[in-house]
DNA sequence: GCGGTCACTGACCGTCGGTCATCCACTGAT
DNA sequence: ATCAGTGGATGACCGACGGTCAGTGACCGC
């Protein structure tokens, strides 16, 4: 009876043929304005067909999001394993974001984009399986900055979890700045240095991070 | 020949009318899945009369946003002027807008996505507006920081329009934390201190911005 | 009172996420 | 070989929503 597993493996092949389909419309045309007709399209199947695979577009676009989370996830343990102490692993982390987000601006600004909706369908599998990817990126973070208060590279006295909601949210900030610059100059008026971002972002926490007495 | 004067009072009176009524519908539903039909019948207009007096969509939510930015403004200019320096400036700055979007989350809340937005109609003269008003906070915090290291009370070496951009893209990253709590409990699996956010925003650019040897 | 103007109306359009009656290829039992 | 049953795939269709425009009527100057 190896039908059924024939018939599951190809199930899964075509779901994850679908997702690739996904990623090249965003990489071709970008996330917004993405159509569930032009994924469908790309995949060479019927729009229905999308909708037996996943229950809704932005199930699939979690299906997306997972994938990017795995690679980024992925290509920063090595990063993240080189560093000296925790101070600098929390800077790699957020580098790396960054990073990443450049790689793949359409894919991760669409993360970002439905991240702000509230009524996004987060009752999907994919969904789940986003939660989970995201809540270890937050561990990074939190385990980056209590290794530093052990290792002394940063303020015994700070506490985790608030710097570390805080450090996500200002990331957060830096990298919505950094991707939208045309926005940016639309609202400005001018062109904006979002390339100074970075390095602000990486000069503050150096030093607000760091133990008193310790400004280098 | 007062008719065209008249005419003209009441053309800006009905314009009034529909930003009430819109301010209305985005208190009362939020902004989420705002809808133009919603605005017209809260104006007891049709929907074809709100196109005489708005472009767009997102013209009209940007004269939604020009009253707001006007008001926080106003609110504003008391509270920073009675700051004794710059760096001073500067956080009470940042405490007056998590404020206002704490006392009107549904309009903030709707100013900060279409900010996301990629294709915004910005060629309205209400988007001119609002241009001018984001220039006018723009220049409060490149102000006082300029001002904070006349006074001494932030480092003489920050470079003034890196450090700005930086501190908004982090105001930003933090508002939009604070302002998302479901989402983010969403996301995370649990409940985030958001309140504790705010706190955190304030004491790393304290200790980022103070000058050397200074970690009060 | 009459032609012209102007604000206003609401039925209608195009787009897009999502649905469902229907079709068809394949399977396994007879 | 045949055929009922299964399940994957289809695409016409729906409803929602931003936006449009031909038509209407109130008011104005003449």
């Amino acid at each position: 009876m190896s039908v059924a597993r024939r018939r599951e493996r190809e199930k899964e092949a075509r779901r994850e043929a679908i997702l690739d389909a996904a990623v090249r419309v965003i990489d071709r045309d970008g996330v917004h304005g993405l159509r569930m007709d032009e994924i469908a399209r790309e995949a060479e199947l019927s729009k229905g067909t999308l909708y037996l695979y996943f229950p809704s577009k932005d199930a699939l676009l979690a299906g997306v999001a997972v994938r990017r989370m795995s690679e980024t996830h992925q290509e920063m343990q090595v990063t993240l394993a080189e560093c000296p102490n925790g101070l600098e692993r929390l800077l790699a982390f957020q580098r790396g974001m960054r990073q990443h987000m450049r790689d793949r601006p359409h894919v991760f600004r669409m993360m970002v984009e439905w991240l702000l909706q509230p009524d996004v369908d987060d009752q999907s599998e994919e969904f789940a399986e986003y939660r989970k990817r995201l809540q270890g990126m937050r561990k990074i973070v939190l385990d980056a900055i209590e290794e530093g208060r052990r290792d002394g590279s940063i303020r015994a006295d700070l506490d985790v979890a608030k710097s570390g909601i805080h450090f996500w949210a200002s990331t957060l900030g830096v990298v919505l700045m950094e991707r939208v610059p045309h926005a940016l100059a639309k609202r400005f008026g001018h062109p904006v240095d979002t390339a100074a971002l970075g390095d602000a972002h990486e000069d503050v926490f150096r030093r607000a991070f760091a133990p008193d007495g310790d400004n280098t």
